[in-house]
DNA sequence: ATGGCTCTGTTCCAGAGA
């Protein structure tokens, strides 16, 4: 079983990248971030042709996630990330397919840090932790699959030294994903690549995918349960210098489920 | 220290992204 996360940045103008990713990779589960459109523009019959089912929660102009399911429709088990009433980004989906968990978040990027934003990032964090621990008490075999806009060590950075005070690698944020870390979670592509280069996500500017000048923040974190399943990880790098890319790169995990 | 690029909304630019 082939599971992909992909911020698409954008569905509307995204969908013929996406269309052609999924026809060559066929991944058996998408998770999809960063929509950019509220629900009734998610293109659901074009996704159906191509044969996918999906679930999505949008939002006008910002945010928006959506599982998506080869031949199946993914069972819808939660949406919004639990812990805040008033939060209104749609940002976080749940679904149970073929007998895993699978949760698509977008966390929030935090810039400019310190503020408001990042206060919200940091909030959204807290939350996060504390949803993941009933997930893996629950012993069930989960995948905490998105753009977690995290850059989780030096390693996956190409400068380190130029992100210290950016909230995707402040000290803060590294240390509320080693917390979310430490409650047992397997991080799929450093683990089955523990000393390559692996970025997922390079901007616009400077020609940064062409100087391989990019960021890795996009994870598949599984649960212990499903976790010795793992048999392999990358990412599908070429995407991302096609025509009209999204500026992040699809990321996938293979499991084996027996 | 700044800006570079690309998207959305309803636009003829502003805000957000990372």
């Amino acid at each position: 079983m082939r599971i992909a996360t992909f911020n698409v940045n954008g569905i509307g103008s995204r969908l013929p990248a996406l269309l052609q990713w999924l026809e060559e990779t066929q991944p058996d589960v998408a998770c999809l971030q960063e929509l950019k459109a509220p629900g009734e523009r998610f293109p659901a019959a074009e996704l159906a042709a191509a044969g996918y089912q999906a679930i999505w929660h949008g939002q006008k102009a910002w945010n928006g996630v959506a599982i998506l399911a080869r031949g199946q429709m993914p069972i819808e088990v939660g949406r919004g990330l639990p812990g805040d009433q008033l939060d209104e980004q749609s940002r976080y989906i749940e679904a149970a397919i073929d007998g895993i968990l699978v949760c698509c978040l977008y966390l929030p990027n935090g810039n400019p840090a310190p503020g408001p934003k990042y206060d919200y990032k940091l909030a959204w964090m807290e939350r996060l932790i504390i949803h993941a621990a009933k997930l893996i008490d629950s012993g069930a075999p989960v995948v905490l699959a998105g753009d977690f806009n995290v850059i989780p060590t030096e390693r996956d950075v190409y400068k380190p030294e130029r992100w210290v005070d950016d909230a995707l690698f402040r000290v803060e944020t590294r240390a509320a994903f080693e917390r979310l870390m430490a409650q047992g979670w397997t991080d799929s592509l450093r683990s089955m690549h523990p000393d390559e280069t692996i970025y997922t996500f390079y901007d616009y500017f400077r020609n940064a995918y062409g100087r391989n000048a990019g960021l890795r923040i996009d994870h598949l974190l599984l649960s212990p349960a499903l976790a010795p399943m793992l048999t392999a990880a990358s990412t599908d790098h070429a995407v991302r210098g096609r025509e009209k890319p999204s500026d992040h790169v699809p990321t996938w995990i293979n499991l084996d489920l027996k």
